[in-house]
RNA sequence: GUCCGGAUAGUGUAGUGGCCUAUCAUGAAGCCCUGUCGAGGCUUCGACCCGGGUUCGAAUCCCGGUCCGGGCGCCA
């Protein structure tokens, strides 16, 4: 049984006489009486299949006419090339198999009709990812997870997989999710950040993750959700610039690689897709506050974290993405590098679209007294970190890394109201199912 | 968490106290139609988030709840 021989898109005008067998949904049939038009849609676009009812068997016809819009069907037939047809030609059917019939009424309209809300579509995200521009967003996204791969693999690193059920919670400030894990108590992680590490001391010297983390933050905004795709590096020796310079050539050639291989997908979206001119602008946090000031946008003092307000207003000045660099040292973790000459300043970075947050990085701290400083000095104890200072005696060599948000970029990449958009079954305050 | 806005057929919407037996589109069922491509024409079906209150009368006003959207906060 062959249920396939072509996708829509493979399908061309100057393959007329020869058979091919289509697959897909019905996108829609349109009975005008004499003549009956049956669209199957796959992943690929959209084929026509033509049935003149007098040259129509008679099975056929009835077929196509009791099918439910949605339903499943594969279709054989010969390919003509007609002028008046769709894309240049038609499939004139030798037989029609529905494969699933589909229920009616259909929870949102996949052929674009009828508009939908974003929730609709989320509590029915199968069907939803039937539209050809929700569908778009996540084969961009696949390219631009082959993308990042390909740069991490092309610089010599190894990729990796770390635990996501941690037994501490003593990591930092935010919130984690609880978990039961037998008898003890565990949690999901927030970051790969201390295994990461840990494997500097390893000697494997450059390592990248792209997995899942968790947050238990109350927020709820277009652009955080408590369960995210983490694209993670960390590299021995090398400090918060070569990670930074690692960063905007990896992002700059997801969006060229993403230009050059989903053409068809750009074009369902109606994007023309800019590639970001690398080196990026580098800002330092003081020339940033100094900008926001005398704008009289910026209320804050020096040391105190950048709001959202004052975000927003650096974005829309600068237009393009930018590095915020040398942050000051208390309100970067407590493994972000300090100068050695100006010690209240850090080697830590964020890198900014203009609409939001998309990566933050550091050189770390690899020195174990220093460390276990910074740690007590943010008010944390080093004995629930014994896994992790443990690698720190033995000869870590001096690293630095970047932890990039998938959802985010993607979402900026292709300019997505909510990152909802950008994620296929996003986790948030409200939403557990699907 | 907080502020602002919202919730009407399966979906998307109109409707600011009586004109609502609730609009339109899409959809579904049926009929007509040989080139549709958001096909067209005709008929039919299908809805006011939940609970209280005000009023002669509530989709509409008030209170509480639930859910949704946006801003901010939170996000080492």
């Amino acid at each position: 049984m062959i249920l396939r021989t072509h996708y829509s898109g493979q399908i061309r005008p100057d393959m007329d006489g020869s058979e091919v067998v289509l697959a897909g949904h019905a996108h829609e049939t349109r009975d005008l009486g004499g003549i009956l038009f049956l669209v199957v849609r796959d992943r690929e676009g959209l084929s026509q299949v033509t049935m003149v009812a007098k040259r129509t068997e008679r099975s056929i016809l009835e077929t196509v006419r009791g099918l439910s819009r949605e339903s499943v069907v594969s279709v054989r037939g010969k390919v003509k090339a007609e002028a008046k047809a769709p894309r240049g030609f038609e499939i004139i059917p030798s037989s029609v198999q529905v494969l699933a019939r589909a229920d009616s009424p259909l929870p949102l309209d996949p052929t674009g009709k009828v508009d939908c809300e974003l929730d609709t579509r989320l509590d029915s995200r199968f069907m939803d990812l039937r539209r050809p521009a929700s569908m778009a967003v996540f084969r961009i996204e696949s390219a631009v997870l082959q993308s990042l791969r390909q740069t991490f693999y092309s610089k010599g690193f190894t990729e990796v997989c770390t635990p996501k059920v941690v037994a501490t919670a003593t990591e930092g400030g935010t919130a984690l999710f609880p978990i039961s894990y037998f008898e003890k108590e565990a949690f999901l992680n927030q970051s790969p950040q201390l295994y990461k590490q840990i494997l500097m001391s390893t000697g494997l010297d450059r390592v990248f993750e792209i997995g899942p983390i968790f947050r238990a933050e109350e927020h709820d905004t277009r652009r955080h959700l408590n369960e995210a795709i983490s694209v993670d590096i960390e590299m021995s020796y090398a400090d918060h610039d070569d990670v930074m310079a690692l960063l905007e050539s990896a992002v700059a050639e997801a969006y060229r690689f993403v230009g050059e291989v989903c053409q068809h997908e750009l074009s369902v979206l109606g994007l023309d897709l800019h590639v970001p001119k690398t080196p990026f602008r580098r800002v330092t946090y003081t020339e940033a506050l100094d900008m926001a000031r005398e704008a009289g946008r910026a209320s804050m003092e020096w040391g105190d974290d950048i709001d959202t307000e004052t975000e927003h207003y650096l974005g829309s000045t600068i237009g393009e993405h930018y590095f915020l660099t040398d942050w000051p040292a208390k309100v970067k973790p407590y493994y972000t590098q300090p100068y050695d000459d100006r010690p209240e300043v850090s080697k830590g970075f964020d890198l900014m679209h203009p609409t939001m947050e998309l990566a933050s990085g550091a050189q770390r701290v690899h020195d174990y007294g220093l460390l276990v400083e910074r740690m007590k000095s943010q008010g944390l104890d080093p004995d629930g970190f014994e896994f992790y200072l443990k690698a720190f005696r033995y000869g870590m060599p001096p690293h630095a890394g970047w932890g990039l948000g998938l959802g985010r970029l993607v979402q900026t990449m292709l300019g997505l109201e909510n990152i909802r958009d950008a994620v296929l079954f996003p986790r948030d305050r409200k939403r557990l199912v699907p």
